[in-house]
RNA sequence: GCACUCGUAGCUCAGCUGGAUAGAGCAUCCGCCUUCUAAGCGGACGGUCUCAGGUUCGAAUCCUGACGAGUGCGCCA
């Protein structure tokens, strides 16, 4: 069932009903269907909340147009409404200021309003995101699934959601031992003592283009036998590229953390793939053993042809398992360990197939949860030159991109504080500014649209940006002390009935709505939508109506409305990831 | 070949569980700092919503087909 959080809706929810229900006394009309009907209108001309008669037409059996006229008819009179529109088959409802101030702003000031249950159900889910890769270097593509995850933990976790967090880093495979490979038997450089991470993902990349070059010469077999023992090796857990393993692994893992803080990003459970090799490769052997799996060229696997999923192998000929055997195990592991109730996958779209098949051949393991897995798919960050590839070391790492834009901040706009601010805080503003436009830029895209990445282009901080609406933040934040903001002064809400100051309560108001929606859609992009038009409508309010010059009643509840709008805007952003700074 | 995704203004994108005149940003042009941060505000210019059918009182939105772009389809992860 519907939660009435909205206040507001729930007003006019409750004229419609009560009207209806004078109108039509035999009519069945689902209240629900009321509250979830009333939406914004187009225009403030035609006022503030609308409500579209078409849907009541079957049930009501008359004409659109005839019900609207009917209800404004029986409609009672309230305080905080100030006029029934008709248009047509719409009802349009204008609020009164007071009438925002008593079901709005009071909310919003008294923090209640960022407190609401939003929803019923609340399954326990776990959702999987970052899947980097140890010995790789992580570039602006990984960005955008850690910006992704993390705004949607978030947001379901704002929705009161029981969210668990889990990342699943790739830290074996042919990828580790081709860069332990060229470590031992070509490495010519001095392993660094900081930055060994970012060293190692670069090894990596040298190793890949080495063993390509070489591929059809003479090198060709030497090196394939040298992987082939480094493989052995990491698979017995034993010899000194196990140990050499364990140590480079580190390195990486370093790294990742440094990321993950960084982004300000936390999971409750880090899987290992290596921790994952033996025991995913134990179930599908017992499952052939008992016949539900079968073999077919050598490989061990499931046929899933009469699903159109072809056939998945799970058991390589040479006995060793594949990225579908582990996921099959990980998946049941996930559900076995914490209870959850749903598992999403923040997994770039290419692998869709992949989880198909892993998720059917679940289901025909019997294992019933295989329903409650869902792959939530996004589209990949090119550059202007094509698709990103470690392999082939054409990337963009995370640290250019960030150290770039946080010398950009501090060069044009920051450098001017010097001396007024400390160092420490025009570093740090200059953080949360590039962290802000990143991170704001990777999740204001629809998931599947490709984002074409040009360093350029992200480092123009204006228009649709994550810094446009801190801006909007910091300048609130100077207003409210510069004019003596206080929240126990009190505040008569009826004189803000500027178009201005009532559009932007009309923005306000819907908030928790569009949280709502992004974590039932799984769309971050509503969010940085809606924050946009909100700032946009403050900024309007910000150069059309004076406060400091406003006499005191007027002063007063218009800066109550600022503080009110900081606050939502500072606690959107937050469901981003993305830190508001208090000047900037 | 089959499957999935995308095709909206010069460029980058919203809008897509059908509904009121298709919206932003960038770029271009014109205004606004002796008044609360100009990373801002206001305005102008700019669109046969790829095309063709269909469903409907009504389609950018749903269905079918075509065209164009991308991705994936048994021993990589």
């Amino acid at each position: 069932m519907t939660l009435e959080h909205n206040l507001i809706l729930k007003h006019i929810t409750d004229l419609l009903v009560a009207s209806i229900e004078k109108s039509f006394p035999e009519a069945q009309v689902s209240r629900s269907d009321i509250y979830g009907g009333i939406t914004e209108t187009p225009n403030l001309k035609m006022g503030h909340f609308a409500f579209a008669c078409f849907p009541l037409a079957k049930a009501l059996k008359q004409a659109p147009v005839q019900i609207a006229n009917a209800l404004k008819e029986n409609m009672d009179q309230s305080e905080a409404v100030t006029e029934v529109l008709l248009q047509g088959p719409y009802i349009n409802f204008k609020l009164s200021a007071k009438g925002f101030g008593d079901y709005l702003l009071a909310e919003v000031i008294s923090g209640q309003f960022f407190e609401k249950e939003l929803t019923q159900e609340k399954p326990r889910t776990m959702i999987e995101y970052s899947q980097p890769n140890t010995h790789k270097e992580m570039h602006v593509g990984h960005m955008r699934n850690l910006c992704l995850g993390n705004a949607l933990v978030n947001i379901k976790k704002y929705c009161k959601q029981d969210v668990i967090p889990v990342t699943y880093p790739g830290d074996s495979g042919t990828h580790v031992a081709k860069c332990l490979w060229y470590l031992k038997f070509h490495n010519k450089e001095e392993i660094p003592t900081q930055g060994k991470g970012e060293w190692l993902g670069r090894i990596y990349s040298t190793a890949n283009l080495k063993l390509e070059d070489e591929l059809g010469t003479d090198k060709e077999d030497e090196n394939r036998a040298q992987l082939t023992e480094i493989l052995r090796q990491l698979h017995a857990e034993e010899g000194e590229f196990f140990d050499l393993w364990q140590e480079t692994r580190k390195w990486s893992l370093e790294l990742m953390e440094k990321t993950y803080d960084w982004a300000g990003v936390k999971f409750d459970r880090w899987f290992f793939e290596s921790e994952m090799d033996q025991p995913s490769i134990d179930i599908c052997k017992k499952y052939y053993d008992d016949g539900v799996f079968v073999k077919d060229d050598g490989a061990i696997g499931m046929d899933l042809k009469d699903d159109k999923l072809g056939f998945c192998i799970l058991i390589k000929s040479d006995g060793t398992g594949l990225y579908a055997t582990k996921d099959v195990a990980l998946a049941i592991k996930k559900f076995e360990e914490f209870g959850v109730q749903n598992n999403i996958y923040i997994v770039d779209s290419r692998q869709a197939f992949h989880f198909k098949q892993v998720f059917k051949v679940l289901e025909k393991i019997g294992f019933e949860q295989a329903k409650d897995c869902y792959h939530l798919p996004y589209e990949m960050v090119e550059l202007t030159s094509g698709a990103m590839s470690s392999r082939k070391g054409n990337i963009v790492a995370l640290s250019e991109l960030v150290n770039n834009m946080e010398s950009m901040i501090v060069e044009k706009y920051l450098e001017k504080y010097r001396g007024d601010w400390s160092d420490e805080e025009i570093q740090s503003t200059a953080h949360k500014i590039a962290n802000g436009a990143i991170k704001y830029g990777m999740v204001r895209m629809d998931n599947n649209r490709k984002i074409v990445f040009d360093m350029n282009e992200w480092l123009k901080l204006d228009g649709e940006t994550g810094p446009y609406l801190q801006y909007v933040y910091a300048r609130i934040n100077s207003l409210l002390e510069k004019q003596g903001y206080n929240d126990k002064t009190a505040v008569n809400y009826s004189v803000l009935d500027s178009d201005a100051e009532l559009a932007l309560m009309l923005k306000m108001s819907f908030f928790n709505d569009v949280a709502l929606k992004a974590h039932e859609q799984n769309k971050t992009n509503l969010i940085t939508t809606y924050l946009y038009e909100l700032g946009k409508q403050f900024n309007s309010f910000y150069a059309e109506c004076p406060i400091g010059k406003a006499e005191e009643e007027v002063k007063a509840a218009r800066l109550a409305l600022s503080k009110s709008c900081a606050e939502i805007i500072n606690t959107g952003l937050s469901l981003l990831g993305i830190q508001a700074p208090n000047r900037m």
